[in-house]
DNA sequence: CGAACTGAAGTAATCGATTTCTGGAGCCTA
DNA sequence: TAGGCTCCAGAAATCGATTACTTCAGTTCG
């Protein structure tokens, strides 16, 4: 590879004035410029990223680890990410978390490491430790999960979300919901817990039907099955993720229940195939792209040191989408 | 952010020293090591990577370029590569070129100039640019799609999963099989084009029917709206990938056909929703896992230099899942 | 006319690690 | 006792850029 000294000797500058002329400063004579642009041209010179990172302390790429790539909610927001970062002239290298703790640490530390412009992170826990990155200075913005520390944060209405859809189904005549939600460490999960405790209660001596799950398709069908086992099992399921569901589908499969006849079901995220399955899965709707952009928004304007001190939360609002899985008419005719 | 200097004035050796230590080089007073680990721990010392790189010439991240994160064929190789890169000690960098040579240009670049270890790349086009790997001696293993170079590559026996597709359609009675592809630029299309067209052609006097569309839900449906608009439209549809499926769904349901009835598909990429939707989806599944798993493998040899000098190509084989999407007597009684 | 200023180039310091080179101490051997 | 080894630590070079500082020529102005 040529590097800056082999285009300073071809053009007959200095490295300095290669330098300048490249990164375009005031004060260098265009005559000499055009003949560094000429000579880094024919040498094909592109310069190493690793050492100009070193010397400025910072690259053009952001980080933003999520916490599981096969999840299309997480997919969507990097949609998002992408599509400010890249109009600010920032790449954007995805990490996945993958909802574990060892592996978020590793990436927060390659990120260090690599010295990247800024972080958007989806923690794993409330605690997930962020610390080198204040340490190093790089800026973080946080989504989908809360942080127990100060930084900028893009969140979704939760609670209201997994309330709404617990109501619908209590409206559309199912008499017995349960929640299928994620571990207890994540904080998404306890919300949207929360939100169907809220929902339950308002509507009086209903009883309060949980399980906590991995937020994923096996955990869905596990909770699934721990639920229909029980003595009265639950007529309806609000489940808060949509890997969740597919796990559910399959127990409710395997068992030969009839959504929309034996039972009511609504979701977290619309999934791209919500539409498509029988019947069509009704959902809570998050605006995944909007979560990345406006994420991507804040920490650019952390980057280029134009945002206020004070930390800033953004919370979207989510929309509840009725299909035909939670209505009770579902199949009767 | 401590670095290697406060280190070594903490521990009262030279700086020398204390990288030794800490890369654990033989002829190290043990009695010294423990001391600069004592002040590195300490100081919460961590080695700067960039500097780390520049002086070493090459990281331990590689780079992972995928096609459209949005689609879970890829997410799937995305896990296989994570699995075997980080039990090497590698992290992975995974980049989404998003079906759109530009990106993929600008994450290429960005990979050189990071210095990553290795590259991992499904390619846009077969002409692809990866000159400046090769200038820059980074290893790369491609995916998915051939490349017009020399290189290792892992890939998947398209055109028989293509043709066994079609063959399984024919033989559940279908008269009249339309195949629905991905852009004429990529070689996955075309291949399973081919494996389309050979089946058809074994058959005898039948309509050679496709449409090339991008590779994603709209160019789904727009190729079904197509296909269907015309004077003798096809009685089944064979679709190269699951995003595209999507579409083509969602313009049946439009046009209120019924799968297994008026119409049978079968499709690429056994998506994790392709057995809940109604019918169940038949596919042709590929072995998204094994495939980033091998490359990943590939790749690490290259990277140790375990590797032999000539390019190894491994072409893995695809496994036709039948459920009922395709089968004629679904609906029927 | 000389001091002060400006523009544009080169020299060298710098970023933070790794690694080569250099040299001192201790030991062995002829 | 001199010469040759080995072991180990520090000094300094190195990776490839950016940038502070220096230098010099040409201009402006009192």
């Amino acid at each position: 590879m040529a590097k800056i000294s082999d285009v300073a000797r071809e053009a007959g500058v200095s490295v300095a004035t290669v330098s300048r002329a490249l990164n375009d400063h005031p004060n260098v004579n265009p005559e000499y410029a055009d003949r560094v642009r000429a000579a880094a041209a024919k040498l094909g010179y592109r310069p190493n990223g690793i050492a100009r990172s070193l010397r400025r302390q910072s690259s053009d790429v952001i980080a933003l680890i999520i916490s599981d790539v096969s999840n299309p909610f997480f997919t969507a927001i990097t949609r998002g990410v992408e599509d400010v970062a890249q109009r600010s002239g920032y790449s954007v290298l995805l990490c996945n978390a993958d909802e574990d703790s060892a592996k978020e640490a590793t990436y927060l530390r390659v990120a260090e490491q690599e010295q990247v412009a800024g972080v958007i992170l989806s923690p794993h826990m409330a605690g997930s430790d962020v610390s080198r990155l204040r340490g190093a200075n790089i800026p973080l913005v946080v989504i989908d999960r809360p942080l127990n520390e100060p930084v900028d944060s893009v969140m979704v209405h939760s609670r209201e979300g997994a309330e709404s859809a617990t109501n619908h189904l209590l409206d559309a005549g199912w008499t017995r919901p349960a929640c299928i939600t994620g571990p207890e460490e994540a904080a998404t999960a306890q919300e949207r817990l929360q939100g169907y405790l809220e929902a339950v209660r308002q509507h009086g001596n209903l009883d309060e039907l949980f399980v906590h799950a991995p937020f994923r398709q096996h955990g869905g069908a596990r909770a699934a099955s721990e639920l229909l086992d029980a003595e009265v099992a639950p007529d309806a399921l609000f489940v808060a993720n949509a890997q969740m569901t597919l796990g559910v589908l399959d127990e409710l499969k395997r068992r030969g229940l009839r959504i929309g006849r034996d039972i009511g079901i609504i979701t977290f995220d619309d999934a791209p195939w919500a539409p498509f399955i029988s019947p069509p899965m009704s959902v809570v709707a998050q605006p995944a792209y909007d979560i990345g952009a406006q994420a991507a928004q804040l920490l650019m304007e952390r980057i280029r040191g134009t945002a206020p001190a004070e930390r800033r939360q953004l919370t979207l609002s989510t929309t509840l989408i009725v299909r035909e899985s939670s209505q009770r008419s579902w199949g009767m005719r």
